[in-house]
DNA sequence: ATAATTTTACCGACCGGTCGTTAGATTTCA
DNA sequence: TGAAATCTAACGACCGGTCGGTAAAATTAT
């Protein structure tokens, strides 16, 4: 926990999990992080800043993450397969993070929301076009692509607000269960309906 | 708008869909119903017991509303079909009130805190035995009923975050896709895929 | 090498304003 | 007339944020 403003940030993390951005008072992290609470404002202008700076990194790390893992993947279906993965992992592993870029949007400024929403939006976008090509390939299913990345997306974000590390299952067995059933609910289910 | 109880609800679902809870004062819900802030304390003991209140009816009917719609089905592939249709109907109808249920929660006691999740845990039961049966009929796949529900619920329960009214799809048109997407990845459809 | 200066990281005290809530007076209506 | 509904006025607590100041570290100048 080497410097202030990382150990700062860290601590504003697991107050916004837990209780909220607006529930938490700069007193609160302050406290947290072992400082008077004059002394965030050295590190951050407002605590709008230190919410923007903990989505704006989150929102960066997660489209590294996901770009870095596709690449040089040529099979859709695998690419599918390797995004939901990428998703999955990133949202487990990095939880808190995630779950407050996920619903604590409200309490950006206007210009900071912007542009957390259009990182979102370049995210997404990498589904879509993936879920866009496999329909043209005839593998996928031709629904509505702007539908289908949000159900896909918004499935494996949901593991961030319940998933407990300590839990049941691993983050293997649930990101193995949601390829399944997402590569399934894409695959154009009919050829086998003899069988039933 | 008949008595001003139901106004001062009404006018509460909105603001708390659009700003937060939190971020939402006594004074504006008041000046919304055109009212005094304290004339607010006549109708509800405290602004917490007015959240209460919206969640606790909102879970009442989503759940008689899933009940009443799969009751007397006995194909378990129609059950799920149809529960599917009303979760999703349900979510997007009521959106901002179905928002709020999935969003505040922590703006509850914990006495009120614990009778919302005990109702949304028996909502989640009704989906989760339907998926065990399917299950053990050979219909549906055998991963954990658990994470399935989830994925399920919380796909459908997003419509509600993102859907708008006016928006380029209808209420029917987004149902459908989520009941083929859902039913496809739950049935078992591997035989002909070979990869995994 | 050391004295002068600037920067870093923090502090306690305090600001104006808003919060949820209450008490008690007043109006509305059956 | 009496109850129901709404009002005005105020409460203490807390909010995010700013202030002037300070000890120590780092940098610069002599």
């Amino acid at each position: 926990m080497g410097n202030m403003k990382e150990k700062i940030k860290y601590v504003s993390i697991d107050l916004f999990f837990k209780k909220g951005y607006f529930a938490t008072s700069v007193s609160d992290i302050a406290r947290g992080s072992g400082i008077q609470k004059a002394s965030m404002y050295y590190h951050y202008p407002s605590k709008e800043e230190l919410l923007f700076s903990i989505l704006k990194s989150t929102m960066d790390d997660v489209t590294a993450y996901l770009k870095n893992s596709i690449s040089g993947i040529r099979n859709v279906e695998e690419q599918m397969r390797t995004a939901v993965q990428s998703h999955v992992r990133f949202h487990l592993d990095r939880q808190k993070e995630n779950f407050i870029a996920n619903s604590e949007l409200r309490g950006l400024t206007q210009d900071h929301y912007r542009i957390i929403v259009k990182k979102r939006y370049e995210y997404e976008r990498i589904f879509q076009n993936i879920i866009q090509k496999g329909g043209e390939q005839g593998i996928f299913v031709k629904d509505d692509v702007k539908i289908l990345s949000y159900a896909i997306l918004t499935l494996c974000t949901s593991g961030a607000s319940w998933f407990k590390p300590t839990g049941r299952l691993t983050v293997d067995e649930i990101a193995a269960i949601y390829e399944k059933f997402i590569i399934n609910g894409l695959k154009q289910g009919q050829v086998w309906s003899g069988a039933t």
